[in-house]
DNA sequence: CAACTATATAATAATATGTTTATATAGTTA
DNA sequence: TAACTATATAAACATATTATTATATAGTTG
């Protein structure tokens, strides 16, 4: 049960849900995930980083980069059940319709590099 | 998408996942659940009121008591999915079947009113 | 290896949440 | 209606969570 309450204190905010969706997709790198809710990078690393804590993530590294996706494996069937009905919840919103949008653009570089290149 | 999150938050916390479980087999008073938490009465109203307020919870008088449900039918189809989560959740852990244990044999008076009688 | 990039972590500040204590209210009963 | 019971609410305090700022680290490239 203490799982149970972790899993769901991981999911109870806003940010998390937007990263979540953006999961459901497919892999992400965090800068991904930045330049699309146009967030500091801490912030996003920092909610990252719970929903790796709680288990519902993984992360691999390819180069530089980290690569997010949610730990289907690693999760329990109950744990699947909810994580599936965030992402029809999140399939009806607005915000998560339109941050699917823009991460079909987004790239795997920072708004900074991109000026240097 | 915020009432998702609405209904996450009401139910990432310990307390608030042992009443509903509680309230999965039937309605309850304050009081019942009072006794089965062993927790002060203002914190049980208090956690109530949260679920109440995130649409969880509906209640309805008998007299002093105030017996609170579940309003399965308040609830859109996917909160329904993450409830039924949850009971399956409750349903294998330790705590979630002893106060299940305990509410049997609650009363509806509190410890006081008991002594007194 | 020096400079750089993507990400993580630590420290701090801001905000939200939960708990307790005290008090109010709605309903009951003598 | 006065005393009582079950519950709710408010105020104050404690704790936890989140965001920001600053800094560290791991990996890359010249």
């Amino acid at each position: 049960m203490r799982n149970l309450v972790g899993i769901l204190k991981s999911l109870s905010d806003e940010t998390r849900l937007r990263i979540l969706n953006m999961l459901f997709g497919r892999e992400c790198c965090v800068c991904e995930i930045i330049q699309v809710l146009d967030m500091s990078q801490p912030r996003v690393s920092h909610h990252l980083s719970a929903m790796y804590n709680a288990g519902l993530l993984k992360m691999r590294r390819q180069g530089l980069f980290a690569l997010y996706s949610i730990d289907w494996d690693g999760i329990d069937a109950n744990t699947v059940e909810i994580v599936r009905s965030v992402r029809k919840g999140m399939e009806q919103s607005k915000i998560g319709q339109d941050d699917l949008q823009k991460l079909a653009s987004a790239e795997r570089i920072l708004p900074e590099c991109a000026r240097q290149t």
